[in-house]
DNA sequence: TCCGCCTAGGTTTTT
DNA sequence: CCTAGGCGGA
């Protein structure tokens, strides 16, 4: 038997070992699917002779085509890895366009527009057409556009099909958005994909040329592909129909930015003559975490591939469930969880992962752990590559490799300061659509005394405009000789950056951006090795298409915070999932609609099985957004979690669950008995989890549901003696009215607390 | 045009 | 809470 399929169970080896025709791989968390692609992969090379170079590997990150690459390298050695092709979608898109897109009439050194540039961009659209940005938002606008995008309706398209006057704006906007795009010589995220589908649709000896090459086919996360997406692999696999896709329909969670379940579920359809293989066996997680896994998908609706999984792993640790007072408190627990852990022995820091809906959640994470001297690495939030000051160099960069750029080239007109203001871009904008040319050509024009002359600049302004010119040139000159390391240098040079930015923040913060600046530099001494002319696209393309989750380091002994989505495809010894709260998982802005409630369903979902040993799962009593407190309910997913299956929290200060407890009855309206439950139950003590939030209010602890208004006053005081059923006896230190509710300050035994009159039960203390 | 103060409004998730 | 944008003054 070759060595290649030594290790592998016999469902993975028939994977591995299916050689031509489509195969869809139905493959359960922690089944071993990267190692069924890997070594498909090896196994074709190795054992089937299939030339490396003829193997096409799509990956749904930049960081699982470097895995993948580096496994296959320990695996085949490093020639054969190096030869075959693995990328994300929009990696391999970006690639063959730059080959190919002059057959679609352009130019090669296209810029790559990300969701900054496309709102700046959209800002444009919107002035150019004098439409409110309050009545249109920017974003929003997008949004349909995109979503179009992906469905692959272009601009005309688009103005046929809809027929609101919304929707009219909208095309308008899209018709003029593209067209900008075009005159700057751009691509946004979705034309990437969209161009190629074009590309191969219009130029069918382009296609053939890949037919030709990629005899063989691997799509991983094929449940995560979106309408075009879905046609790309299809008009790549209608050549010699090797497709193999991987993928996961309970682990769908990316239905919002057009990720179209159906392409997975319809996998049989589109190809009639498919081998569809399941893996169930899970090699990652402890039978007492699937179990929890198991329960919180079995209550979704029904589902199309219904996979039963089990593992040989042994039972496991219960997994635990904990109320925490308030956000600070469940940041807390978690880090002394890990610390307790962590002192225990046998984990590093690395094997622990906090979990979240929200990047914003980071922020009291980040607090606890660093006042325990954890370290932790926060993957998301603001990239690197995101920042004001590391873009507005960049803008330069891209400039210099593509002057039409007209999003950079506004950009930083007037950064740093050199008098060029609103009013000067607005009425460039103006004459340079007049002139029907691109800004940076009109910007040319005025270097022309003649054309200057009809230019509605006075002098000072032209002497400041033509000054930003004269670097511009400078650089796109330089762009030429200088290597990318030295072109940088000469922009920050030339820009008196660091004294800009120290002006412009300050000497500590300017320092501090400064040094990102710096980081910059140090970034583009990973090219040094490519030909001159080559590096700065090489650059800024890695630059465009990376992602956060990929400059994660695996390495690092830090414990590792992460949102669901980015956690996709990781696991961890140890996994805290936190705010599991109404509002939260799943998001308000998911809560009323059904299809994306599933959704939220199978984030927890992927949530719970990226943990191996130990799991805990965490919501808050009181939760604080937007500076504003709340009640919080916890997430309707909890409940569909058999207890037993529960650690129960037995630490003072956290609730304990009275059996009746609509946490853990069945799902759907029925209401809580307002009997019966045992004192000092749940603090948070709200409904079935149909609403959150303040709306939650009102059913609370046995009072009327449906109150109206609240007190119009106080009736706590402070100095009175008060008793809760959770914190024991206290003595009042205030009491306010906050939003139609009585918030109470208590002075308990170990600490000061807030409280909402009408959640907390206060009984007051006869002296 | 630039600077600084202020407030109103906003956050899902990402290539 | 935080930040971007609006507005007044220089």
């Amino acid at each position: 038997m070759s060595e290649l399929l030594k290790g592998l169970n016999p469902a993975q080896r028939r994977a591995v070992e299916a050689i031509a025709g489509p195969v869809l791989v139905l493959a359960g968390p922690g089944s071993g699917k990267t190692r069924v692609l890997t070594h498909r992969i090896a196994y074709l090379i190795k054992t089937v002779g299939v030339d490396p170079y003829n193997i096409l590997a799509v990956t749904f990150t930049n960081k699982a085509a470097r895995e993948m690459k580096e496994r296959l390298e320990a695996l085949i050695g490093p020639a054969d890895a190096h030869a075959l092709t693995v990328g994300t979608f929009h990696s391999l898109c970006a690639r063959f366009l730059r080959r190919d897109i002059v057959h679609l009439g352009r130019e090669r050194d296209f810029a790559i527009y990300d969701s900054d540039d496309q709102d700046r961009l959209m800002r444009r659209v919107l002035k150019d057409l004098n439409l409110d940005e309050k009545q249109y938002p920017p974003r929003a606008i997008h949004g349909r556009i995109s979503s179009a995008k992906n469905e692959l309706v272009g601009p005309e398209e688009y103005a046929r099909l809809n027929r609101t006057y919304y929707d009219e704006i909208v095309a308008r906007c899209y018709e003029r958005y593209q067209r900008l795009l075009r005159e700057s010589n751009a691509l946004d995220f979705d034309d990437l994909l969209v161009e190629t589908v074009r590309l191969f649709d219009e130029h069918p000896e382009v296609l053939e040329k890949y037919h030709q090459r990629y005899a063989y086919l691997l799509v991983d996360e094929y449940q995560d592909t979106n309408r075009c997406q879905y046609v790309l692999v299809k008009q790549l696999a209608a050549g010699r129909r090797n497709l193999f896709a991987v993928g996961d329909d309970d682990q769908s969670v990316y239905g919002w930015r057009g990720a179209d379940i159906r392409n997975i579920l319809q996998f049989e359809q589109d190809y009639p003559d498919a081998k569809v293989l399941l893996l169930e066996q899970n090699y990652r997680s402890t039978q007492a975490i699937l179990d929890i896994a198991q329960a919180v998908i079995n209550g979704a609706g029904k589902r199309k591939h219904v996979k039963k999984l089990w593992t040989e792993n042994g039972e496991g640790l219960q997994v635990s469930l904990h109320e925490g007072y308030d956000q600070n408190e469940e940041a807390n627990f978690v880090a002394d969880e890990i610390a307790r852990l962590a002192a225990a022995g046998g984990l590093r820091r690395r094997d622990f992962a906090v979990m979240y809906r929200i990047n914003a959640q980071s922020r009291a994470l980040e607090e606890a752990l660093e006042a325990r001297g954890i370290p932790l690495q926060i993957v998301g939030g603001t990239r690197f590559y995101d920042r004001k000051e590391v873009k507005d160099v960049l803008a330069y960069l891209r400039l210099a490799a593509n002057p039409f750029d007209s999003v950079s080239l506004l950009r930083v007109i007037n950064w740093p300061g050199r008098g060029i203001g609103e009013r000067t871009e607005a009425e460039l904008i103006r004459w340079a659509n007049e002139l029907g040319v691109p800004i940076f050509q009109a910007l040319r024009e005025l270097a022309d005394e003649e054309s200057a002359a009809r230019a509605p600049f006075n002098a000072r302004t032209r002497g400041a405009l033509l000054a930003f010119l004269a670097i511009a040139e400078e650089l796109i000159a330089a762009r030429r000789e200088l290597p990318l390391a030295d072109l940088i240098g000469r922009i920050v040079d030339r820009l008196d950056v660091r004294e800009a930015l120290v002006r412009e923040h300050g000497p500590d913060e300017g320092e501090d951006r400064w040094s990102n600046v710096l980081e910059l530099g140090n970034k583009a001494l990973d090219f040094v090795n490519l030909p001159v002319e080559e590096q700065l696209g090489a650059y800024l393309e890695q630059v465009a298409l990376i992602a956060d989750v990929d400059n994660m380091d695996p390495q690092a002994d830090a414990v590792t915070c992460i949102t669901l989505h980015q956690a996709k495809g990781l696991e961890y010894p140890v996994v805290f999932l936190i705010g599991l709260e109404e509002g939260l998982l799943p998001h308000s802005r998911s809560s009323d609609d059904r299809e994306k409630v599933e959704e939220e369903r199978r984030l927890l979902y992927v949530g719970v099985t990226r943990a191996r040993q130990r799991l805990y799962l965490c919501y808050a009593f009181r939760r604080t957004s937007y500076g504003r407190t709340n009640v919080t309910t916890p997430s309707r997913f909890l409940a569909d979690i058999p207890r037993e299956l529960l650690k129960q929290p037995k630490k003072r200060g956290t609730a304990v669950i009275a059996p009746d407890s609509p946490l853990f009855g069945g799902r759907g309206g029925s209401s809580p008995k307002s009997g019966g439950r045992a004192s000092g139950a749940s603090s948070w003590g709200s409904s079935s989890g149909a609403s959150w939030g303040s709306s939650g209010r009102g059913a609370a602890g046995g009072r009327e549901r449906g109150r109206p208004a609240g007190p119009t006053e106080v009736t706590f005081f402070a100095g009175q003696r008060v008793r809760h059923g959770t914190f024991g006896e206290g003595v009042v230190m205030g009491s306010r009215l906050v939003d139609g509710d009585e918030e109470v300050t208590v002075s308990f035994a170990d600490r000061e607390r807030r409280l909402l009159a009408s959640f907390a039960k206060l009984e007051r203390v006869e002296e």
